[in-house]
RNA sequence: GGGCGUUUGGCUCAGCGGGAGAGCACUGCCUUCACACGGCAGGGGUCACUGGUUCAAAUCCAGUAACGCCCACCA
């Protein structure tokens, strides 16, 4: 299973090759697999013209293909204060028939996060790999493909079409793994599974024969929901309802003996042609007006089968006309009222959905000509009382949209009612815990509510019950190895046609791929490495696999299977509905990563994620990440081009600006690592894309330009610093950016802590706190916005750049000294004739004046300007100021708020007054200068 | 039917008890030696509504409305 090694890893993202994706179980899902057909068919590309000319692949493959070779992706040494310690994740397994969609795009791009960043913060990281086989779907695709060719599933037999499977898996089955590798995943591609590899097929059959030897599975006759085209039964989560303007009938069924006066009753129903397997009728025991029926008999036209009328309490009194024919062999409710009240249970259809034998002219029928047929007779009978527009949803199956006929057949079942107890105990002691936490109730709800589960499909594709038969003599068992003679008689055994449900393998995932099998739970990765840390996925899936996978967990390991579950919000269309190809909303992630990148798809599509459960995709955060990106790429070429004579050093902040971008940087680190262990996903890009694009770019590399190239000591300290800055900042960004990252530092002459980005240390927030320094911070923020306010009065009154300006900065003593280390920057950013910095500065005359970061900036523009546009914007600052000075003088009256609001809020707020109340004296008295 | 989410500038969304924020879009200036996928400066919001708690509410509570999602059911 590892032909994924170095020579099969340049994948681009291309691989389409099976775009027609239908709707699927795959546990990777968002449920709207399908919108990714339609984004790759018709592909329009609305405004795309603008499209920026940048091979990303070319920045991306050779990255990747390095990573491959240094085999960066198996498990971690581990080092530093995690050393011992255990980071593993296990991918939910892509479906074999899947292409990329946005469900995955998102989900996979935040386990990639949480791998990555555990991997470089020293932990033992693994991320498991592998696909699902995914029953149905490969099957209906290989059924199609061959049925294409003009071969019949039915005429070449059982073997031979499995083998068709993996023939098409063998050529097909990789598509998705490859497009992982296209978006920059760091799965364990050396190691990948499939959940019907050898290992894979004894671990499932070890925990039927198991479970069935525990009573745990058991054989029952139930309504299952039968897919006639598709010939199985389909498990009720995977139904798929939809919508349809119904018709309700309204039969008329004669009473055997007339009762007050009637002659017949009315049922009214959307099935008619299921009245041939009527077995009774029933009314609910709380209606009155019907209750005198009850007991008596009906006299069922066409078949003349004699019915009673029963009571029960599911029936809705106000529906139709609260008399309700019951047919227990054809729908699920009916089935319940036929087992109450002992009626029979008479099967009507065959496996393809036509009328058995026994039924005359009805008889090998289709449902829809039965239908019609009955219908045709009860008219000629004058039995059709009349007809009602119904709209209502059917049942279809998931997989070809065929209506599913409930159908009595015999199942294999797990039965939950003891494995739930402890599923449900490891999340309310919080062993296992959901982030949003809300999802926990939601979990716990759903187990409580969980009922047998139908484990049993009638296909080919899938793990083979291991039940044994003996025809004759009655022996049944549950083995390891095939058996072929009955131990008791000696007779030729026959195994159990079925294949187990999708869902049965699946929820063995976490700890079969860690090697748990026959040997139990003493495999080396599975010692080593379980439970997993987190597990990432789509909310609908919560019950059919989460909940699952803690049940077999808590029985076979005594352990949960992870310690989180992120539920990542549902990506939706532009349009606010979930992505489908009926609306045609969808978008196809491996166009968004030739568009920008599988950088800027990541980032753009973590930006999104926030703690709500939906996402509207909005394309534009990938445009953003994108420039985002590009900024990177131009602020890391302006640091490599003045790097000459660049003697490596440790970083020193010699200068206030240093010391400022050091403190940034270490809360950054922080707020980030606080982010990532929440999983706020969204709070993590907005903290790096300000960071760096405000802070780095926007200030710090401004403020280097002077000092690269003025003293050459100085030059050289500003070097180290730049250098120390974006390699922290590359490790910050990597786990969401691997590839640009990776590719810049590379480059960069840092003293690096590994050949690769992708093996460096994560920055350690505890040893970058010493940088932090609140005075540096508010030195900068004075610095930033004096030089914000110049800027803004030259643009105001069309003053060039190149016109030196004199300026006076009037501000506390502590301000002021501050300030005055900041004479050199401020002459440089802002372009100063001359700077005073005093406590009691004098406005020079004619000039403009500015209140910015609590000082009072006074920019002398003496034959410059024209007063007319100050007077007007000073009028309007003084009104603002009034306005916000009598909010806070009321509240600085208000007796309550003194006497009960914590001390430094009131502090705070007085001292926030006499700002604003000397801002207005100052522009009030400026006002009147100018007249 | 049950559960949940959302409602903040034109759009997409942060903020979730003490001075309304970002990205995109928009306006003006700038092709200046990292970046026009850019720089600088700006305009724009009674935070859905109604009540309540509080000295203080976009933020907490209750209710209303709209939109939406999930689960269950649909004779």
């Amino acid at each position: 299973m590892d032909n994924n090694t170095d020579n099969n890893t340049g994948t681009t993202a291309d691989a389409t090759a099976d775009a027609t994706a239908d709707n699927n179980a795959d546990t990777n899902t968002d449920n709207n697999t399908d919108a990714t057909a339609d984004a790759i068919a018709d592909n329009n590309k609305t405004e795309q013209e603008k499209k920026i000319d940048f091979d990303f692949s070319a920045h991306e493959v050779p990255y990747f293909d390095a990573w491959m070779k240094e085999h960066a992706f198996v498990r971690s040494a581990g080092w530093g204060k995690h050393a011992q310690d255990t980071y593993t994740i296990v991918i939910p397994p892509p479906n074999i028939t899947g292409v990329l969609h946005m469900g995955h795009a998102l989900n996979n791009t935040i386990q990639d996060a949480c791998i990555r960043r555990a991997r470089m913060q020293g932990f033992q990281t693994r991320w498991v790999l592998g696909t699902d086989h995914a029953g149905i779907a490969t099957q209906t695709r290989v059924d199609r493909a061959l049925a294409e060719k003009g071969i019949s599933r039915l005429a070449i037999g059982r073997e031979a079409f499995i083998e068709a499977c993996y023939e098409w898996y063998g050529e097909y089955g990789s598509t998705i793994v490859n497009q992982l590798k296209a978006m920059g995943a760091s799965c364990d591609y050396e190691d990948e599974h499939f959940t019907l590899e050898p290992g894979y097929v004894s671990a499932v059959r070890k925990v039927f024969v198991d479970w069935y030897h525990d009573e745990l599975i058991f054989r029952g006759k139930r309504i299952v929901n039968w897919c006639p085209h598709c010939t199985t039964a389909i498990a009720d989560d995977e139904v798929d309802y939809i919508d349809e303007k119904g018709k309700l009938w309204f039969l008329r069924y004669p009473l055997t003996e007339p009762v007050e006066g009637m002659d017949y009753i009315v049922v009214a129903t959307t099935r008619p042609e299921t009245m041939l397997g009527d077995s009774g009728v029933a009314v609910s025991p709380k209606d009155k007006r019907l209750k005198h029926l009850v007991g008596k008999t009906v006299m069922l036209p066409l078949v003349n089968r004699e019915v009673p009328i029963v009571s029960d309490f599911v029936v809705d009194p106000d529906f139709g006309t609260g008399l309700v024919k019951v047919t227990p062999a054809h729908d699920a409710n009916d089935y319940a009222i036929g087992e109450r009240a002992g009626l029979e249970k008479i099967n009507i259809f065959d496996e393809t959905a036509h009328v058995v034998e026994g039924f005359g002219d009805f008889s090998g029928l289709s449902r829809d000509e039965a239908r019609k047929a009955v219908l045709a007779r009860f008219e000629e009978l004058g039995l059709l009382d009349h007809i009602e527009e119904h709209p209502h949803s059917v049942m279809t199956c998931y997989r070809c949209y065929t209506k599913l006929e409930p159908w009595l057949s015999e199942q294999w079942f797990v039965s939950v009612e003891r494995l739930k107890a402890a599923a449900a105990q490891v999340v309310e002691e919080g062993r296992v815990t959901f982030f949003p936490t809300r999802w926990k109730q939601v979990y716990l709800d759903w187990m409580e509510n969980l009922k047998d589960w139908c484990i049993s499909r009638q296909l080919w594709w899938g793990h083979r019950i291991p039940i044994f038969y003996c025809d004759a003599c009655g022996f049944e068992d549950a083995s390891m190895d095939d058996l072929s003679v009955c131990p008791v008689c000696g007779k030729v055994l026959r195994q159990d046609e079925d294949v187990l449900d999708t869902w049965f393998s699946s929820q063995l995932w976490p700890f079969v791929t860690m090697g748990w099998s026959d040997g139990g739970t003493e495999a080396p990765e599975l010692k080593l490495a379980y439970p997993t840390q987190v597990l990432s996925t789509a909310r609908d899936i919560m019950g059919l696999w989460v909940a699952r996978m803690v049940m077999a967990s808590m029985y076979f390991c005594n352990e949960v299977p992870f310690k989180h579950v992120i539920i990542h919000p549902t990506v939706m269309g532009s349009d606010g509905k979930p992505m489908s190809k009926s609306r045609g909303n969808g978008v196809d992630p491996v166009r968004l990563m030739q568009d920008y990148g599988a950088d800027g798809m990541r980032f753009g599509l973590l930006m999104q994620v926030t703690g709500s459960q939906d996402l509207k995709f909005n394309e534009k955060k990938l445009e953003s990440s994108r420039n985002f990106a590009n900024k990177i790429r131009n602020a890391a070429r302006f640091v490599g081009m003045h790097l000459e004579g660049y003697v490596p050093g440790p970083p020193q902040a010699t200068t206030p600006v240093d010391r400022w971008i050091f403190s940034r940087l270490a809360g950054l680190i922080a707020r980030v690592d606080r982010a990532f262990d929440n999983y706020e996903f969204g709070e993590i890009t907005r903290e790096l894309y300000t960071f760096f694009w405000s802070e780095f770019c926007d200030w710090y590399i401004e403020f280097s330009k002077g000092r690269l190239a003025g003293d050459a000591r100085d030059r050289e300290i500003c070097q180290r610093n730049l250098v120390f800055v974006l390699e922290t900042a590359l490790k910050l960004l990597h786990p969401i950016m691997p590839f640009i990252t990776e590719e810049i530092y590379r480059e960069l002459p840092a003293e690096k802590d590994a050949p690769y980005l992708i093996g460096a240390h994560w920055p350690d927030a505890q040893a970058y706190a010493q940088y932090i320094d609140p005075r540096s911070e508010r030195a900068l923020i004075m610095v930033t916005e004096v030089v914000s306010a110049v800027r803004s009065a030259r643009a105001r009154y069309g003053i060039s750049p190149k016109t030196p300006l004199s300026i006076a900065i009037k501000a506390t003593d502590e301000d002021c000294a501050l300030l005055e280390e900041q004479r050199g920057l401020l002459n440089d950013m802002a372009n100063l004739a001359t700077l005073t910095v005093a406590p009691d500065a004098e406005k020079p005359s004619e000039s403009s004046v500015a209140h910015v970061a609590g000082v009072e900036v006074f920019i002398a523009l003496a034959g410059l300007v024209d007063f007319e546009a100050e007077r007007a914007r000073l009028i309007n600052e003084q009104q603002k100021t009034a306005v916000d000075m009598k909010k806070l003088e009321a509240k600085l009256s208000n007796e309550g708020f003194l006497s009960k609001a914590a001390p430094d809020i009131v502090e705070k707020d007085r001292a926030r007054f006499e700002e604003l109340q000397n801002k207005f004296v100052s522009v009030s008295a400026r006002l009147e200068e100018i007249g």
